[in-house]
DNA sequence: TAATACCTTGTACATTTGTACGTCTTAACA
DNA sequence: TGTTAAGACGTACAAATGTACAAGGTATTA
């Protein structure tokens, strides 16, 4: 069971699994109040979701009283990497330069935090 | 029916979209011929992916002999903005420094390219 | 004009996804 | 120790998704 088998993350799935790796550690309760005010889903739906992120082996829990502890199973990096390089893929056709740019155009990003990410790629 | 209501894109849809931008006026077959080797579906997999997109008001068609000439019927900017946006929101919680810094640090963007796309922003 | 090859259209179908309700369990409190 | 409140667990279910076959139409060729 190598990394590779990982199953493919929902955009649901992947909402949840990104606020498990902010909180490091997170009950079903921590998650619902992390959520974004406009995106208020039902404590047992984001019950479901980290079942179905264990399941797909992403997570791992421990019990704690009488909730569980989520926490990550596989390394954050490597599950950012497949999906970048699937979106990429799918809108793009595998080339980045046009997401950044795009990201340039619609102000996301300016001169200075290019500038900064230049610096930080030399320094390697 | 403004553009705010476009349904969503799923990630296959997504694909093909792409090469039909790609292309500009597209045949089930040109699409078919410009999938990725290792990608490959059916033709009638493809057919139904532009019906789809068709139904949900991406693309129009015309008829060109015997076969439909499919074409965009949105900005391609626009598609791309929501894509990139949700995107961005579900992964990375809407910040996008930390996927260009992602991308940099795992050589999909050089020190060049950084300079480039800084160039591009100052001129504006 | 009859056969052929290429296309569309209708339809199908197993899975996955998004969402959530009851019910059972158990720790904690009165 | 009986009651309560918080949480897990099983289950559900409609809609979306990925995939594609079979049947029917039509331009082109022989």
């Amino acid at each position: 069971m190598t990394k590779e088998d990982l199953q493919p993350l929902s955009p649901c799935e992947t909402e949840i699994l990104r606020l498990v790796w902010q909180l490091g550690d997170a009950t079903v309760q921590q998650i619902c109040e992390k959520l974004p005010t406009q995106r208020k889903i039902a404590y047992a739906t984001v019950q479901t979701l980290l079942r179905r992120l264990e399941k797909k082996g992403y997570l791992k829990h421990r019990v704690e009283g009488k909730a569980h502890l989520f926490h990550p199973a596989v390394a954050r990096d490597h599950v950012i990497k497949r999906s970048v390089n699937d979106f990429l893929e799918r809108l793009f056709g595998g080339d980045p330069i046009p997401l950044v740019q795009h990201l340039a155009e619609h102000g996301r990003i300016d001169a200075e935090d290019l500038e900064r990410l230049k610096k930080l790629v030399e320094n390697e």
